[in-house]
Order: structure tokens, then C-alpha cells, then sequence
DNA sequence: CTTAAAGTTTAGATAAGACTAAAAATTTAT
DNA sequence: ATAAATTTTTAGTCTTATCTAAACTTTAAG
């Protein structure tokens, strides 16, 4: 049995050590669980010890086959049931995260399985990230940051880097959706500011903007 | 804040003070959450504590007023989630429980209201069971069991008083649900059985089951 | 009305998950 | 290459919810 403190552990490892394939360091364990150092330590000693993490003193931590699959459990039911909050209840997207950091933690497969159904199969949440299948494989979506996309060329907004509520409402008063369509016109050396058409309405976004936007080239 | 288990022990209580309005023994608490009764004792002085409930040593408890409208919050969720999981996902009447009893937990008064409202308004549960409105008030449903109507008389099925997934299944083997028609033909003095004709069908219902569905006479 | 049985509470222990403070290992800088 | 800074671990404590065993109340029997 994995425990729900277990399993929140689990998902900050899998989130930090999504990219560079590097081990997860004891502080930044600490830092995204918003906990002690020690108390990282302990709970990285029992995730050891039930064989989800392989770990060596001071050596920081990686996740084994169990401890991944276990995570993208987790994560696949918090993205599932984002969908549900969205599209079928009236939640809007900055308003999701806490109460699926609740439902992700909900034990059962007939629940998650009809829940997938129900909605139809998502292959993305609301904020455009890869939903895990039952067999926990992840989607890969080719996409990139809007900050990268060069002048002139037309993209398509499909996700957000940072879903902070703050950004989420920043995206929802200028009409920047999931699906928009998004022309670089010019991008400005000095601050990293670009000038684009979105939706053919013409907007100046700044350096942080961009470089939190995921977009598809066309 | 209650905790999960401080919300388990009240809805414990509630059900146990349902009927009888005297105050609601340790053992019997106990016995309801498969503790020991010295647990059960610890948690009473902290619901005490807090003003959930009403407690004189040795004398047993009753929920305060906020005790209650605790108790009816989480029941009231678990009869919604209960709803959902019947008529939006493929569950049955008897698969229900488990899940409903994770789920009822979950805090978000957006979330409950949204779903109420996606459920649109139901007043009762997949077993019969009154839903509490955001108020806290629970319609009352004019019921009485099967084991006392008279002979002869006409009635429908609206709820059950053992939820346990052997006795839904027994119904859903006899294609008795909530609405059937069931017409008391004649009742056995001897060992309590009836003679039932069940949606146009005749059967004969033992004591057991007469006793635990619940019935509207019209 | 006294005593036995049943029910309830207290005392002391345990496990999970967190914390503080201090020790140990590693990394960085001189 | 060693000292300083940083990171990580250990040791000991706390809280929540549980347990066992023992003590205490209440109830029931005779």
C-alpha cells in the first residue's frame, strides 16, 4: 500500500527529475514538498526501503520502474479529473489544481477507468499536458515554448509552462486559450518581448509570457 | 479544521443517533468503527474539544449542533458521489460504497455544489437514501419496511435498509429496484415470509428481506 | 444492598510523518 | 589540498490515531 503522503513524495520526484534524467536531490525534494530537508530524508529512506526509489546516501534519489508507474498513476488521475472539473463541471482552469491534488489520491481502478471513459479518452488536461494511459504511457507532445518560435511564423497555443492561477487569469483576460492561433510578427532583442496576432488581434506578450506558453508550429 | 477521521467518528455517531435520540454509547461507537473502545474515547474528548459534541464522562455523547452539520456535510457528499458514480459512470448499487466513502472526504464547496447541480438536484441516493441539501436539511421520506405492510396492499420500492453489496445483489437477481411494484399477496405468520407479487412476478420473500427494503404504500 | 459483570476511562506504548539541532559528508573556493 | 560553505543525514521530540492492560464507573443480579 502506498500511502497518500507516499505518493505526493513520488510525484515531486517524477516532476523533478523529468528532464535531465539526473537523481532528484534531497533539497529539492525538500524545496517542491514544501517540508525539512530531514523530513525528506526519512520518507526517501521508506520509499527506498518498498523498493518505488533507488537511493544512496548523499547520492540523491531516482525512481525505480514501480515508484514510476506509481507516480504517473497518480498524475494520470489528477489530469483526468482536471478534465472532468472543466469539462463537465463548471470549473475554469485556474481553479482545478487543489481539489484534483485531492481526487488524484481516490483508490480505484474501475473509478479511473469509467472516469476516462466518461470523458471520452483526454489525451490532455486543461492546461494541455500528456494524460498517461492506463498502462501508464505518456503522450508525447512535440511542443515548444512560444519564447523559441521565430518571426513570422504561425503557431498554435497547446499548453501552459506555469499553471499558477495568476498566469491562468492573465491568459483568460487577453482570450489566450488552449487552440489559439498565435502569429509572431516581431520579437525584440532588448527584453525579449514579442509582438504577435493572437486570434488576429494584434498584442505585445512579454519575455515571461513566452517563455511559459507551449505552442505547435504549423 | 475536522480531520478525515474526526469526520468518520461524527458520521459514526449521526448514524447511530439517528433513531433513538439518547446519547450514543462508546462501545457502540467503537464497535461501528472497528476500534477499540479506548479509541474510540480518545477521539470523543477531541470532538469534545472542538464543540462537535456533547459528552459527560461514562454517559456517552451527541453531536452539538455544528457536530451535526459536519456529520450530514460528508453525508451528503457521499450520497451525491454515490448518485454520480451510478448514473454518469457504469457502477452499480452494490460497487458504490467503497469509492463513495474516499470520495465523500474531499473538500471544496465549489466542487459539491457543481456536482449537485451536474447531478441535477437529486433529493436521493442509489439505495433511497435522502441527499442533505447545502442547508444541511434532509428531506424527510415517508417510508416504512416491506415486513409491516398489510396484506393486500399495494406498494413501491424507494430505498433499503442493509446497503451490504450480498443484499443489493439478491435484488438485482430478482429485478427488484427502486420504483418496483410490490403487491403483498399474503404474509406467513409462521416464519415471517411473504408472498409478493414483484413487478407483475410472484415470488415468496423471506423475513430477512422483508425487513431491510424499505417501501411507500400508495 | 452488595457484588459481579459490563462498559468506560486512564496510562503507557507504538507507528507515521513532521520538526529542530547537531553531526557527517560532499562540494566549492581559495 | 585544505578550509569554508553547502548539503545531507542522524538523533531526539512532537502530534495524531491507534493499541493493550489496568483502573475506575455504572448497571444488573441475587
Amino acid at each position: 500500500m502506498v500511502t497518500l503522503s507516499e505518493e505526493n513524495y513520488l510525484k515531486a520526484i517524477f516532476h523533478l527529475g523529468r528532464h535531465d534524467k539526473a537523481s532528484v536531490s534531497t533539497n529539492a525534494i525538500a524545496q517542491k514538498m514544501e517540508t525539512k530537508a530531514s523530513s525528506a530524508t526519512d520518507m526517501i529512506k521508506k520509499l527506498s526501503e518498498k523498493g518505488l526509489v533507488d537511493y544512496q546516501k548523499y547520492k540523491g534519489v531516482q525512481l525505480s520502474e514501480n515508484g514510476r508507474l506509481a507516480a504517473i498513476s497518480v498524475i494520470r488521475k489528477h489530469r483526468l479529473w482536471e478534465v472532468f472539473l472543466v469539462n463537465k463541471l463548471s470549473f475554469s482552469w485556474d481553479e482545478v489544481h487543489e481539489v484534483a491534488e485531492q481526487l488524484e489520491h481516490i483508490k480505484s481502478e474501475k473509478l479511473t477507468l469509467e472516469l476516462e471513459s466518461f470523458l471520452d479518452y483526454p489525451t490532455q488536461d486543461p492546461h494541455g499536458d500528456p494524460i498517461p494511459d492506463s498502462n501508464g504511457s505518456i503522450p508525447s507532445a512535440q511542443k515548444l515554448l512560444l519564447a523559441k518560435v521565430k518571426q513570422g511564423r504561425q503557431c498554435i497555443c497547446v499548453g501552459v509552462k506555469d499553471s499558477s492561477s495568476e498566469f491562468l487569469k492573465y491568459l483568460d483576460k487577453y482570450k489566450i486559450a488552449l487552440g489559439s492561433q498565435i502569429k509572431v510578427i516581431s520579437k525584440e532583442a532588448y527584453d525579449g518581448s514579442m509582438n504577435v496576432k493572437i486570434n488576429d488581434i494584434q498584442k505585445t506578450i512579454s519575455k515571461e509570457v513566452a517563455q511559459n506558453l507551449f505552442v505547435k508550429t504549423n
